[in-house]
DNA sequence: GAATGTTTAAAACACTCGTTTTTTAGGAGC
DNA sequence: GCTCCTAAAAAACGAGTGTTTTAAACATTC
């Protein structure tokens, strides 16, 4: 064993303990103790706390996104040439994200620390990111701009957004508002529930029609 | 002067530094040396840091609430009894949502804190705010309800949590998102505008086609 | 098998944190 | 005058932080 197990229990921990408690509320003592490794590993094998943090996003950011990647590959063999629909683009994403857990551990993980990395106030994890991962997003959207000629640049940026907001707040927040849901319908919900109630709410959600009393101007070189 | 200006300086100090950074992020050193206070008056005045934190909540959502019954009242005597439609309720909030300003300082400080108090993990806040202020949240989902009858009661639940995701995600990390469209399409976007382009998202996505393979008996008791 | 490079362990360092205590100042009431 | 109470200021406290340093153990290679 040995090798450097040392490193994965701290990473396993580590992505547990910030998608529970945030970055800051969690020390390097907290990880340490309860990953039964000694305090000064973090620091030998990752460098800084800031440097481990993204190291648990490259976890699971690595494979998601060449996972996706794929996907979309085949997907555009699929379609040689013609235009992807939407709902074909919108359902490779969801599939992509449900197949996270087959290479990490956890969805719900994965999910949360997402929404930590959007809300967090300062940018360091944003631009990471956005630098390192900012590619395939790039191609997706591109994706979906041919799939929605009709709707202007601007308003689909937009919309795009409302729609990652959906999905991250609603993940990424699950347990609590698991917590409230079954309390009130006796109902339980996995993520592969959620991301069935999410599909045809993001779908009408980017068909929506246009927003009324537009600046016209606005849209005239978009 | 002096009264208690101290205690409105530090408030007004420690919205716009929560707003940017966090709450942990964010010291009372960082408070009170910016507000040109004595590090002590937090304690003083408000006896914690959570104290504290909780004393910028109310500040907002005080008034907020407030309006929004009263909003609320004059709706419900405007139909006298006859269900409000959706749209109505929807432009309502809205209206209530781009009210705050007039209020207090900044709309964009308010959705911030909002963002960070369902995403910062501990749950002191998101019981504090559900506990002080989650009345008027149940008549709204109330009215939402009788707007939406053709809705099962756990679809309209997710629903609206959809789009309070899609909300809040958006309003709070607007500055971020702003960068972004105004690299991309030179726009200018405010509040507002980001309202108006959010009314037919969200109308569109509450009624957007029941989710398909829904397993049948987890409506039935609805 | 001694030497080398890598990993772990323990301790210390230099800060920063929220909070508390102590001290000083400023009016109000009589 | 003096006290009483509230507010502000200064200093100190104790705990916890990320990081660094120093020592020991381990594994590999010649």
């Amino acid at each position: 064993m040995a090798q450097s197990d040392t490193v994965t229990r701290i990473l396993d921990t580590a992505e547990v303990l910030f998608a529970e408690r945030g970055f800051a509320e969690t020390s390097l003592r907290n990880i340490t103790s309860k990953a039964r490794v000694n305090l000064a590993a973090v620091n030998y094998h990752f460098g800084s706390k800031k440097a481990l943090i993204q190291a648990v996003f490259s976890r699971y950011l690595d494979p998601f996104t060449q996972r996706f990647h794929t996907a979309l590959d085949t997907l555009e063999g699929r379609y040689e040439g013609q235009v992807i629909p939407l709902e074909e683009l919108l359902e490779t994403m969801a599939t992509t994200v449900l197949a996270v857990p087959a290479e990490r551990n956890s969805l719900k993980v994965f999910m949360r620390l997402l929404g930590l990395a959007y809300s967090q106030a300062q940018g360091h994890l944003r631009r990471f990111i956005q630098d390192e991962y900012g590619d395939v997003f790039t191609r997706f959207t591109e994706l979906v701009r041919q799939a929605t000629p009709d709707i202007p640049d601007a308003e689909r940026f937009w919309r795009l957004h409302f729609m990652l907001g959906t999905v991250i707040f609603t993940l990424s927040g699950l347990d609590a508002l698991r917590d409230i849901a079954e309390k009130d319908y006796q109902e339980q919900v996995s993520v592969r529930d959620l991301v069935r109630r999410l599909r045809p709410v993001v779908v009408a959600a980017m068909n929506a029609p246009l927003p009324a009393n537009v600046d016209e101007e606005k849209y005239a070189n978009a």
